[in-house]
DNA sequence: GAATTCCATCAAACTTAATTGATGAAATCA
DNA sequence: TGATTTCATCAATTAAGTTTGATGGAATTC
């Protein structure tokens, strides 16, 4: 089984792994955006929509911003540093893996 | 439709997306790996660890080696550091995505 | 050369994820 | 108040990914 300190990369690993869930991503690391905008420039229908911020917001990825009548999303700097700072463990060997997840 | 830029580290992505395959990756982070010592390891049925190691492969994070009777696999550095350089994009203010994947 | 080990591949069964269309809550506007 | 917009959620369908067991090739050992 995988250890526990990996569920957290792997969640975000998940979520960020659907197409339209990395071009969401992409759209947000240009600033915050509501999800009107986001189904304009993206063409998709807005239940699909819907569906695939959820799974960005579980992971942290993101985050919402109501705003009365919109609801606004922006990325979660903090936990994109984090997934990078998890990737970089695997190339430098002055900090394994093992480290992080034993 | 997504960027032929972001392509693969979409493929990564998906590819590090699957906890096996994860455990995988962290496994080979110690160092090369003949399929048995993973499959010993990890304790996963042969055919479905050489399922795993060829999603890996594909999305060119790992390599094999054979080796006589054994084939030997490790990690590929640099598909982590482009993979580490592709999410850092979505922190740095001054390299947004969009100059990667426009 | 016969038996064994290592490993990739394949098809079928199984499991999980994604899409669609409908519904409803909350805020806004006329 | 009534109509409209924004968005989340749900159930049903469709699609995609995963696991399993079997098969076979290639190298090794007896």
């Amino acid at each position: 089984m995988l250890a526990p300190t990996c569920q957290t990369p792997l969640i975000a690993l998940r979520a960020l792994s659907d197409p339209l869930r990395l071009e969401i991503a992409i759209a947000l690391s240009r600033g915050e955006l509501c999800v009107c905008d986001l189904g304009e420039h993206l063409g998709v229908a807005q239940s699909r929509l819907s569906f695939h911020l959820r799974v960005l917001r579980e992971a942290n990825l993101i985050h919402s911003r109501p705003d009365g009548r919109w609801t606004y999303y922006a990325l979660n700097p903090a936990a994109f540093a984090s997934l990078q700072g998890f990737l970089q463990s695997f190339t430098a060997v002055d900090s394994p893996v093992r480290e992080r997840c034993s």
